[in-house]
DNA sequence: TATATTAATGCAACTATATTGCAATAATTT
DNA sequence: AAATTATTGCAATATAGTTGCATTAATATA
């Protein structure tokens, strides 16, 4: 069984976007790691952060990736990403909205796995 | 005021998208349309449709933009695309499930002006 | 119907984003 | 402290989207 590593990339990685208020992509990142490893890294990384499920994807309608801390905050359940994201058409963050379930039916046929669910709009900030 | 014009490209576009039963990519229909036209005026068709509210966009959790028709059921509404989108992980279609709204509640100082989402799974073709 | 106008196209060049192979490096295990 | 192998950096490559500009063709109008 491949075994993971803490490196100095993983972590500084990992703590940028636990730390972050909004979901930060590939290129944030990377401008603001400013050089502490290569672009190439940070893809690897990113792709194990998600594996390990120490942090989500998140799709904007443009097509960005970002990527977001997991809030763990179901600690009893098997924790999900069932929550809805705000993404500001102003300040362009891209936020979860943690606590907001939305309910919905779809026929039982469809085998749903995961959820994509981005509000696009203005943020309070920017209100 | 810039007028459109109805060219050979368009209307193959629009034909395409509107007569598939999924959503498709601009990789996909440059091969469909295999030569009928250059990639960029795909790219540049697809914009006008968008903005001429002809097809809508739909991003899946990868990242990938799709187009889809628009079906203009709520005619004595504004039309929306306030429906849900389902991603096939096995043969990768991406659906409009047009009649499934989804109730959700946000705080009030969000301002709302899109909706983004998508279920990803297993569609009933692949189950 | 012929001509004028200009939206739309094709092409080439360019930018941005993402992936892969491989030798070198460094996190863990023993 | 040495061995193992996950991870990294670099270069090359692939994929996706954009821009400028001369040419083409859809539409308006004479």
């Amino acid at each position: 069984m491949k075994t993971t590593r803490n490196t100095i990339s993983k972590i500084a990685i990992l703590e940028l976007i636990t730390s972050s208020e909004v979901a930060l992509s590939h290129i944030e990142i990377q401008n603001i790691l400013n050089g502490l490893c290569d672009r190439v890294t940070i893809y690897r990384v990113l792709d194990r952060l998600v594996n390990e499920d120490l942090v989500h994807k998140i799709v904007t309608p443009e097509g960005t990736i970002k990527y977001a801390s997991c809030n763990h905050k179901h600690e009893n359940h098997s924790h999900s990403h069932q929550h809805i994201h705000f993404n500001c058409e102003k300040c362009l963050a891209v936020t979860c909205l943690e606590n907001i379930e939305p309910v919905f039916k779809i026929p039982e046929n469809y085998k749903v796995k995961e959820m994509n669910f981005t509000l696009t709009g203005i943020c309070p900030n920017c209100n």
